[in-house]
DNA sequence: CTGAAAGCGCTAACAA
DNA sequence: TTGTTAGCGCTTTCAG
């Protein structure tokens, strides 16, 4: 017994072929007859053979990997993204290498590194805020997005954000609410920017009144929707409605709202977006849109691997549907 | 200009060196002359060369990965960790691929392949649910466990999870409560276990009742806390504080509480586990046990690199220190 | 259907 | 300090 592992001379030296047929074998069996095809299966049973991935990829010039840029894999936000992305991947025998560009100092910095390194096959991009020069990259793998990003033409999964927006207003304004506002993300997110547009456009359709003091900016996480709950407080003339732009953000101000002695939906109305896991167990539940993230993880692979083999950089974009999901948290304003 | 990517080659040619003195540049710049550095950095520059990383690695016989295997990338849990190893593998250049073991059908049989497959210079292990035998695999990588697992002796970055149930218990007690009750993980979860028995040991020390019927199971989800909810309402004696297993499940029971009419910690007092973003948001805020997951993911990740780099399969475990946060969630019993 | 042989691109002895 | 050389382990023409 070796401690070194078996290579494919020592199989090909025990089942008494060449090295070749050894790799036909197991590349592809139906190319050599029965006989040879036992002698080599059992003569890598006997050795505990297993290709050595790193000789392959560089033989045909792959590397067997994807890369998955991603702002921060702490925000759970994303976890469903990833688990959609490695029910693809990882059956198609790709593995799936997380980076995280807000580790680093310079998140543009870190993507052109990515493009450049040849280290993956494909790259899956999460993260809006990228700049759009990077990708002149003239040996750049193929890429899929799976996130709104401004101005760019990259194949992407994205789904309709500007709609959610939309539905939110639309189920307030059909509760009776005349007073909405919003919580916005970052101000320079793309998902902030479309989700906006998608509540502007639908106030401006039914004919309710914009204020400006009614949009707040927040920044997706629950502390933000907090501080938003206080600086709604702190309005002389309130909201009666408000569609928040994440779900955790909406967590945020629920909880706030209620710490302050008020009652959801009674004295406000919360719609937010995204649908995690936790809306259904708040208390009221929230209501909110839906948005499929292991869907989006899933088609994004897809699309991706599509690229990868077809060899190409390009590939038809992709729509998904949101959906409005009602719960408690939403109901009639006040009096 | 080529389309095809600059090898180590050009960049010889065009500096007018050897390959060798290429590679040496790029690794030990400090020994070739600042001349011949000069030449060849700028040839780099010149042909945007980058290091095929398949051939350095095939070269040097590691992969340049260490994989992380985790039972469900969903579940966020896992993300502060994987941010804490990647705090750690991404600056000394090592890939982090994730893989999920219950995507496939068979999670042992995974591992196996993961162990076997040469595809990592190391693995970290999220999954406390997987059979020891499979390490027998005698070429296999260092491996650390980033959780506790049955009978191991493998190195570990572990929480003081007995610890945690303990103090639980404690501050339960201290608060007044004498029917204290429990909501486990799935009964197979070594982490179940281990705050079980922190649990149980800390009533017999205190001298309280212990009531199997106040021991509910559960499986860390919202929805498995939502149904202890339900089925302590159904109990005609009932505990005045439960301590639950996970910040999720205690979610999922405050909410279920609080929509059936009932106040926390009015009616029912509650202590979590793990000290999730949302605990502080909740209202009341959640009373638990801190499990600090980015420390954990970064020690894991630190001791992952020393064995590599020592070339050992040992390496000295690791146990990190968990935390009572007191909210409101907790508060003296009813009457 | 099978084997011989030529590298993929890189690094590390070893020599000079 | 630098160059020469010999592979790492595999796949894939190209002959046979």
């Amino acid at each position: 017994m070796d401690r070194r592992t078996a290579t494919i001379q020592d199989v090909a030296r025990v089942a008494g072929v060449s090295t070749a047929t050894v790799s036909r074998t197991l590349s592809k069996p139906a190319v050599v007859t029965k006989a040879t095809r036992d002698a080599v299966l059992s003569a890598v049973a006997e050795t505990g053979y297993r290709v050595n991935t790193t000789a392959s990829n560089l033989r045909r010039q792959r590397t067997g990997s994807v890369i998955v840029l991603l702002p921060n894999i702490a925000n759970p936000f994303f976890a469903q993204i990833l688990a959609g992305l490695s029910s693809v991947l990882t059956p198609a025998e790709y593995g799936m290498l997380i980076a995280d560009t807000q580790s680093g100092p310079d998140a543009d910095a870190r993507l052109a590194h990515y493009l450049a390194s040849g280290q993956a096959d494909g790259l899956v991009l999460l993260d809006g805020t990228l700049s759009a020069e990077v990708l002149a990259s003239p040996a750049r793998p193929p890429i899929v997005m799976a996130c709104e990003w401004m101005g760019s033409t990259l194949p992407s999964v994205r789904v309709e954000n500007a709609r959610g927006g939309a539905l939110a207003v639309g189920h307030l304004a059909e509760l009776g609410h005349r007073r909405i506002g919003h919580v916005t993300g970052p101000p320079d997110n793309v998902l902030t920017q479309t989700r906006l547009a998608g509540f502007s456009d639908a106030l401006r359709a039914l004919g309710l009144p914009q204020n400006p003091a009614w949009v707040l900016e927040g920044d997706f996480t629950m502390d933000s929707g907090a501080a938003a709950a206080r600086a709604r407080l702190a309005l002389t003339d309130r909201p009666t409605g408000l569609f928040l732009s994440s779900d955790e953000m909406a967590t945020g101000f629920i909880g706030e709202v209620q710490r302050a002695g008020l009652n959801v939906p009674g004295d406000v109305s919360v719609v937010g977006f995204d649908n995690i896991e936790i809306a259904q167990h708040l208390a009221p539940g929230l209501t909110t849109i839906r948005q499929p993230r292991t869907q989006i993880g899933v088609r994004a692979a897809e699309l991706l691997l599509t690229m990868i083999e077809s060899n190409s950089r390009d590939a038809p974009s992709e729509i998904i549907a949101v959906e409005l999901i009602r719960r408690g948290s939403a109901g009639p304003p006040p009096g």
